[in-house]
DNA sequence: CTGTTAGCGCCTTCAA
DNA sequence: TTGAAGGCGCTAACAG
């Protein structure tokens, strides 16, 4: 089924075929009609690596995520896809697993596939060789949830929003405060909350502790069990992020802590699960949907442009509290 | 950057080059080294809608999948993503909100898009015209969740699962069962579940009382909270699937009937998410992960042999029950 | 083992 | 307003 058949069909030739899909306007009603007829017979569709090929552009948006089992990322591909469609997209989207080397493969692999332009998450981008490479090509690209000066990027303060949590806590009484956090080299956003976390102690006059890094999921509940057998036991954590928070509240149970009543937790990325959860839970919000939604509006008016979106695009989205049921005064 | 460049720069022709990148045993060693080098200089990627429009295979699998905010679609399209980056595929996920006109239209889409194949969970395959324009057209394609005898599908027993988790209430002692469903009309998946479930009460002697069908995500807790003020109250509830158990388990704590104490609660998908909980989710699992990378395994298999997958190829994987800690015997 | 060449299906000047 | 024709980058005969 090419245009070619169409044209035969309908009498005329390619280039008016071509024009009733492209420039429909350019082509007289009466002879867009039959082109029109004889392509619906035909169940003609444009072939889309010919006009790829021809035309230099494949619409195509790469998505490079380190994993859609978390669901802040699952949201935020939500997001990116329905905005893609909306903007005459489609995406392809690949995992890196936290691993930057496979990050720099993804690349690879959506640059060899023709992308027009990549929406990332990435662990560092102040140390990513795949945005070197990126930048290098000249191809349009958008950061999720990352946020440094020398690239675009669509983020929440997370160092205000961990401080906001903070004071959240210290408001209700708390002042033994611990933070919850993944392996802190390997995102770039673990560290700015741990910074927001370490201001938000300093402003209320509270001694920090020292961040609790859980790096392994599997074994995460355990060694937050253990964490809570220490002494003196904080009597609130703030979580680095919500599967982790969800994690704690089940470690505190273990250890026969009541949520929130021995112990508060709060959260941060504002998953939707959670205030289906028992206790809701407390968190801070990022409008995960909007992340991905923005990031793709931004590159898709770019690539209509033709300029990569640079550092100066930039979002800084409102975070929020969502008070749930996790945090209360301390014991 | 293209096929010609490389070409002139290793002094060789076209052809050679080409042979490098896709038979480069038909090339003496000398050769190749030099056109390898030439292309690693000059930053060469074979151009894929060039390759695409020339072989008539892109390389990409269509997705169809009703949301990523579900986990067990996001779990499931993990494991597709992973089988088909492992089968040298890239994949284009499209989400249709549980509706029969976006699957449709996804379809279509798909379709203009070039992709090789599909993976997809459509509503009801009994009566999906999206997947009837797919076997006119041709295009391989595997269904997952679903199971239809005309189909090639990758599922679970629904029924049986569905049987077995009422057996488990029911040698735990309880009598007063009820099913909580999502829109039965909207999910063959939610049908078969049903239909376990009579099965299910059937065989312990007891009478089913009427599916409770909870349709709309942002009410479901009301209607929940709702259902069970209503006498005589069931002891245990047998979700379609977790979201609804964890909402069920929000909606009986608002109602002062404590999990598993008071009200026993075991869902359906067992996603990864529900070990983590507390009270841990009882519930059904399915290999949702699996599903996704048998689905494309099936697919890459069929591609290599130029033959769509039939409904013989089938596969009903294994469902398991995961005792977590939401049930337990009646007050 | 290597080279020449004809398209794959489409868009886009350039002419008519 | 419409048509003719070149070429996007690549692969696969076919020829040598």
């Amino acid at each position: 089924m090419s245009i070619q058949a169409v044209a035969r069909k309908a009498g005329v030739s390619v280039a008016t075929v071509s024009r009733v899909f492209n420039l429909p306007e350019k082509v007289s009603p009466p002879t867009r009609a039959q082109v029109e007829q004889a392509a619906r017979e035909l169940g003609y569709l444009p072939n889309s690596s010919a006009r790829t090929l021809r035309t230099q552009r494949s619409r195509i948006l790469g998505v490079v995520l380190p994993t859609m089992l978390n669901p802040v990322f699952a949201e935020c591909l939500q997001g990116i896809a329905q905005a893609a469609v909306a903007g005459g997209y489609a995406i392809s989207p690949v995992t890196t697993a936290y691993q930057v080397d496979e990050e720099e493969r993804a690349v690879h692999r959506l640059m060899a596939g023709n992308v027009d332009g990549l929406m990332l998450v990435v662990s560092n981008p102040a140390t990513s060789t795949a945005l070197q490479r990126l930048r290098g090509a000249g191809l349009p690209y958008v950061l999720a949830y990352n946020r440094h000066a020398t690239h675009p990027c669509i983020s929440v303060d997370n160092e205000a929003a961990t401080a906001a949590a903070v004071a959240h806590l210290v408001g209700l009484g708390h002042r033994r405060i611990a933070m919850i956090s993944g392996t802190l080299a390997a995102s770039d956003r673990a560290q700015q909350r741990w910074r927001g976390f370490l201001q938000g102690m300093s402003s209320a006059g509270l001694e920090a502790p020292p961040v609790v890094e859980v790096p392994f999921v599997e074994t995460a509940v355990d060694a937050l069990t253990r964490f809570l057998a220490t002494t003196p036991r904080p009597t609130a954590l703030v979580c680095s992020n919500d599967l982790l928070a969800i994690r704690s509240i089940r470690a505190a149970h273990r250890s026969g802590l009541q949520v929130p009543r021995a112990l508060s937790v709060i959260g941060f990325d504002g998953i939707a699960l959670g205030e289906d959860l028992t206790p809701a839970l407390s968190t801070v919000v990022q409008p995960n949907i909007d992340i991905g939604r923005l990031g793709v509006e931004l590159l898709v008016n770019a690539l209509a442009g033709d300029v990569a979106p640079g550092p100066e695009a930039s979002l800084l989205l409102p975070h929020a509290l969502r008070m749930g049921e996790s945090c209360a005064p301390p014991p």
